[in-house]
DNA sequence: GATGAATGAGCTTTCATTCAT
DNA sequence: CATGAATGAAAGCTCATTCAT
């Protein structure tokens, strides 16, 4: 029972951080709604806080494994298409982890987990493509941290849109829309 | 003395709340931070609650007011360009507000200051400017909300991105690149 | 303005006592249902125990003052009756008052008014009627405290019950049994 | 060891309330009585009120089994007779309780237990016995309210004043005498 | 007299954590 | 492994009282 139990625990603390935070969860009231004993909680986490980075680094490998890397022959803007629909699957189809992350990383108690640390997760091979597009003429030359920071931000704003209105998610119009105006918002002129 | 103490409390918890976040700041030490007794809190705020809400109202108001309208004369571009500026321009001269404003953004906790309170309050006019400029064929016709939702985004990053590197936000250059990748990106080709 | 604003107090105070009890009544909410400034509570009377005492020296004297004493001339028992209908009377007619005298009476905090206080204060020539009534034969030889005891707590029930259950109260019948149920019960037999 | 606790913190608040009154006793006051942590008392109850409303119980339901119904065979007087001195054993014999029960029923803070709830705790019997005297005759002929009222008073106020003077208690001639008061004055003449 | 801002001790309640079973 | 009673520090909030104006 102990990984059931274990993962019982997971489950209820992300469900009711996302509904009420992080801080006002009690730790009671996880193992209530895991099904477990008020003690059995700190069997397996060592104090909440461990919990959460349980929780953290388990969302954060979840998603590391759905980013499968792009086939390196395609032309760049194909390479980024296909980075930015894995991310964008991903997070339409884990609300609630996606939601997690990006709670995380405006939590100031948490502080090691900077925004940037969310991006580089879901796409680690970004920098190197940007850097790639700007040598080749392809992207505009301003600096790489400008560049990330909108690909970063539209990502997260494009997933929150997408879970908040599903109908606009359905439209794979809007889809390709949301990509388009990064492209062509970083593209050379 | 009433309105500089209630001040002091005011100042006291922006300062804390964006340290530690909302939930993690006691109010005693609030009241101390102010130099103040304990109950004085109490006596000018109904409750912590009440405290937040204060501080979130007066800020939305002290950035209502930086957001001169521009000049509607003006091709859109500019009325963009001149909306864009005075919106960075406050973020960046008060971070703490405007960082007090996205946590409580992020916080489950508040759920009726959603993402979309912040961006109508910082650009009211946006959405006229939008479908002005989409019936006049400048911008590409995707629903308002997605060119809304970018916008938004792109400028709480880029607000967050120059506070934490300030030596970007000094050359104009990236100032107008930030834009600049906006505007490309929802501009009609 | 001095005594108007003391005797609002007072009536005030008075009305939440009975409502939520004294403890439970905050000086504030006294102020604030007198329609004065916080502070000026404290300006007459020293504390909240003061203001306690106050109104329940007013109400005594209020009381005292409409016990008038039987004609000395008259039967035993027709005299009895007289200070039984004068008690009831003043009971069912400053209901607030009489409840807020039993509040006193029960209340552990204020132990000095015992229950006897009351009784005393309602029927002092009790006492003496009683042994007068002994003496001639006409009261059963009981202790006096039990006898005084059984009349205070007829006494007590009979103005409760009358006021909770007006109707009762309109018939003179039952204002009479209420009597003749003490009186048949320390009569000598 | 659970039932321990929580019976040590029931009986301190027992002794607690009845000698400050409910309001004036600190939930820590208790818990420290009691001999056991703050957080303990929490733990066994859900709040304060819980707590008293916990004793309140205990203390009515220790107060039912104690009233054994009389023998329906016997003469009506005896069967009063039989309520009545049982009541009065048990109020003798639990001062504490029986304070704490009429401690509540003055008590505006607590209104549902009125002062009639505690009669039909004591002498669920009543209502019935008296209808049938009063259908033979042998009860004066008033209404119920009326009758009922002066039982519950004399049994409080008789309780009270052999609590307070044990010597009267002592004698069996006054506890005869308190309930022949009683049943003259209700009797039929 | 009258005000109401200010005080700080004290209240009830919460909660992460421990530990004997 | 699992339990849940027990803990006590700390939280938000109340309130009688003071005092400068």
């Amino acid at each position: 029972m102990s990984l059931t139990k274990k993962q019982q625990l997971l489950d209820a603390a992300l469900n009711l951080f996302i509904q009420q935070g992080i801080q006002a969860t009690a730790t009671a009231k996880i193992a209530k709604a895991a099904g477990v004993a008020n003690g059995t909680l700190f069997h397996h986490f060592a104090s909440k806080q461990a919990l959460v980075e349980a929780l953290h680094l388990n969302i954060k490998e979840e998603m590391a494994q759905a980013m499968t890397p792009p086939d390196p022959n395609l032309p760049l803007r194909e390479q980024m298409i296909h980075l930015w629909q894995a991310a964008i699957r991903w997070g339409l189809s884990h609300p609630q982890k996606f939601q997690f992350l990006r709670q995380l990383a405006n939590d100031p108690q948490y502080p090691l987990s900077q925004q940037h640390a969310m991006l580089s997760l879901a796409l680690p091979l970004l920098p190197q493509l940007i850097k790639q597009g700007q040598k080749a003429g392809i992207l505009a030359d301003w600096p790489q941290a400008l560049i990330l920071n909108t690909c970063h931000s539209q990502f997260l704003s494009t997933v929150s849109l997408f879970t908040e209105q599903p109908e606009l998610a359905k439209d794979p119009t809007y889809q390709q829309a949301a990509f388009d105006i990064l492209w062509y918002g970083m593209a050379h002129r």
